[in-house]
DNA sequence: GTGCACCATGACGATTCCGTGACAACTCGC
DNA sequence: GCGAGTTGTCACGGAATCGTCATGGTGCAC
């Protein structure tokens, strides 16, 4: 999953924050300082680092610079109080991959942050069409093949072996696919995933107990099983 | 450029799938109104429209009646709020050329976007003719044989077939099929199309009860069998 | 008008699919 | 090993979807 850490001293904004990266399905941490705030840099490596630039202590320029000399390249989108200080945010070449001015919307806010992200880490495109070793899946025709044999798949279970291929060799977290799948605001519990992967095993795998192809990652998520072209 | 409109007034949602399409490398332009999105496709001709039901003033009903009326024949893929209204949506000759109800998944939308893309531009061709098993078909003369013996099809069974035969292997929505063959000026019940696929079957199938050629795809749609070449 | 073919709709039951919970089996850190 | 947390598996009930049938409407030919 996502990680996201946002720092901020002001106890109303860095709540509205959470919680609407939570309900985004981010993992959040919060710092209030900049001290807190580079540990736990070093200590998560988070995907994407919230700043404030007004924070008590060690100030948000500060946290930036401090942390770029320390080796860390997360992406970093900037707060600032007001435009003024706009130009010395991307002047000092700090490294800031965007800023927001106070007050920004909730969902620009949220649209930067998928934007970084994807900039980050780009989004697989969907395949069309899968093959490894005997099993042919075509997702257009909505029909699977292992060895020759036509074999039936529900349509969850082409969206979640869907999304798989598209991040193939990559962990995916259950969160990851109900959002993916099921869709935006739809969220069963995450064990109907494990149930649709384990369909998928009896059906797709030679020996359903032991996958080869689908596999977990322990307290993390799922992987597909890249073939060696 | 393929250039999309997308037309919704929740921020968020609204966001969201302009990243998403513009990810997709899809030119996009937005609208939160009824008023402005008549507007811009008058002025942009976007080469497909997403449309919301719930607008605030003229709603995606009227949108849509109102730009077929200006003569624009521009896709359309509607968003409603829930399944309930569906039937009644497609009842209003409104013309749209597929829907989904929120939730939706992000990458279900974009298979649907680039199908209608897929069907707008390069029209299938309609084949002349189709050949399997005994039963030989002539879309140009509307004769239809079944072991030598001759059988009759209606006009819509034949259109429901041709299409099929036009995109044989791959699945086709029930909307898509309502669009293609009854055109966008009426819009009956997706039952309706069950019912036609049945007559279908009791004519041309062996055994009516376990079809082999015509095949149903559960929660999508349907899809032809093709021969083995 | 009458009869006929065709079409659209709705109701009903059958089928498929999905979500949940329970329990066993497993994994990992200690 | 041991225990807490995680995952595999299974069975059940409810939801969604589909096949089928009966009904009624419409337009056309006679």
């Amino acid at each position: 999953m996502t990680q996201i850490l946002v720092v901020e001293d002001d106890a109303a904004i860095l709540r509205g924050l959470r919680d609407n990266l939570v309900y985004e399905n981010y993992e959040v941490e919060t710092a209030r300082t900049g001290d807190e705030a580079l540990r736990l840099i070093r200590e998560l490596q988070p995907d994407l680092v919230i700043l404030d630039i007004m924070l008590p202590g060690i100030n948000g320029f500060e946290v930036c610079r401090l942390m770029r000399r320390g080796g860390h390249d997360v992406p970093v989108l900037m707060l600032t109080a007001r435009g003024e200080e706009v130009d010395r945010v991307m002047g000092l070449d700090l490294g800031a991959d965007d800023y927001m001015t106070k007050p920004f919307s909730i969902p620009e806010l949220l649209a930067r942050v998928r934007a970084i992200l994807r900039r980050a880490k780009p989004e697989a495109a969907l395949p069309e069409r899968l093959e490894f070793d005997d099993v042919v899946l075509d997702f257009v025709q909505y029909q699977a093949r292992k060895g020759g044999e036509e074999i039936h798949l529900s349509p969850k279970e082409f969206g979640v072996l869907r999304y798989l291929a598209a991040h193939a060799g990559g962990a995916v977290t259950r969160v990851e696919l109900l959002h993916a799948v099921w869709g935006y605001k739809r969220f069963p519990t995450t064990r109907t995933v494990d149930n649709h992967i384990a369909a998928l095993r009896s059906k797709l795998e030679d020996d359903p107990g032991r996958p080869k192809r689908i596999m977990t990652v322990h307290s993390v998520g799922y992987r597909l099983e890249m073939s060696p072209q």
